[in-house]
DNA sequence: GTCCATGTTCTTTA
DNA sequence: CTAAAGAACATGGA
């Protein structure tokens, strides 16, 4: 489910919820989801440590703690962050709870992450978080930094767009609606992209976003903020899952084809194809590719 | 039983 | 080295 603005979104209900309260201990921990050195514990490293901060780096949502450690909780494709009394009913794959420090007249309550499919992630920092690896934050990218990503690949835009190294927090979703919004088709060349469509998509990629964000991110089937709520950016979804359906712009049916293995929508439309990937070849290979050279 | 899914990473192949 | 294709991870829903 989460993608940047679902990510976002969870940080922003979550924070208000966990700023500045020490975790008491950690009541639960399943080992398999961590990422630490061996010889670190992660529960001992919690226990007794109060959280500092929250922040969203790309999908990750980065906790920082008072001895100037941090952590991070990547949501995978079905992970969910909640705060909970404490003798709320568990849920089924719960694979951390903290207990949290009371709260003077409230309830005793539990920092909770469940993810079914366990394609989450919880990854020990240390003091010095490794972003060496992760492309830019998308709002805040200029366009020439993603000028200058995109010229160092021939992969079709699609697949430029979801490898998080080009840029950071994109998904399936938003970069289906980004390239619609900037009238791009996804098979397009990364490096053969025009100045003006990389103009283009830089601030579709980053209107889409806003506008995700705004609408508290998409709900496809059970991604909710950290208060149990839905979002409602699906409903405007315009390329995303409407395959068959008319093209908000011109009508034309949205087809769906598969690019990188995953899901993708487009206008064939809007989004032309200019520059061709194959030249197209008719006669039957009697020209060698390899005689030359 | 089948196929598909909002993510990431590894292996194989070219 | 680049990168495409496929599989893998684990679970649930249609």
């Amino acid at each position: 489910m989460p993608e940047l603005p679902e990510v976002q979104t969870v940080v922003t209900t979550l924070a208000p919820r966990v700023l500045r309260r020490r975790i008491v201990r950690v009541v639960h921990l399943r080992g398999d989801m961590v990422t630490a050195p061996p010889e670190l514990d992660l529960a001992r490293q919690l226990a007794g440590r109060k959280i500092t901060g929250l922040a969203r780096r790309g999908k990750r949502i980065v906790f920082s703690i008072d001895d100037d450690n941090a952590f991070f909780i990547h949501l995978g494709m079905t992970g969910r962050l909640s705060v909970e009394p404490t003798d709320a009913p568990l849920a089924n794959h719960t694979h951390l709870i903290l207990d949290l420090g009371k709260d003077a007249g409230r309830a005793p309550e539990q920092l909770r992450f469940r993810d079914p499919r366990r394609f989450g992630e919880i990854r020990w920092l240390g003091c010095d978080g490794c972003d060496q690896n992760m492309g830019p934050e998308p709002l805040a990218m200029r366009t020439a930094q993603l000028a200058e990503k995109l010229s160092r690949t021939t992969r079709a835009i699609k697949n430029a767009l979801m490898d998080q190294r080009v840029v950071a927090g994109l998904g399936n979703i938003y970069v289906d609606e980004s390239l619609f919004d900037a009238r791009i088709h996804p098979l397009a060349r990364a490096d053969k992209l025009s100045s003006e469509q990389v103009a283009a998509l830089t601030k579709s990629i980053k209107r889409v976003l806003n506008r995700a964000i705004h609408h508290r991110g998409s709900t496809l089937r059970d991604y909710v903020d950290a208060n149990g709520k839905a979002g409602a950016f699906q409903r405007l979804h315009r390329a995303y899952d409407r395959e068959g359906k008319p093209c908000p712009r011109c009508k034309t049916p949205i087809e769906r084809i598969i690019v990188g293995g995953r899901s993708t929508h487009f206008c064939p439309s809007c989004q032309p194809l200019r520059g061709r990937r194959r030249p197209p070849r008719r006669t039957s290979a009697s020209t060698s590719t390899s005689a030359a050279g």
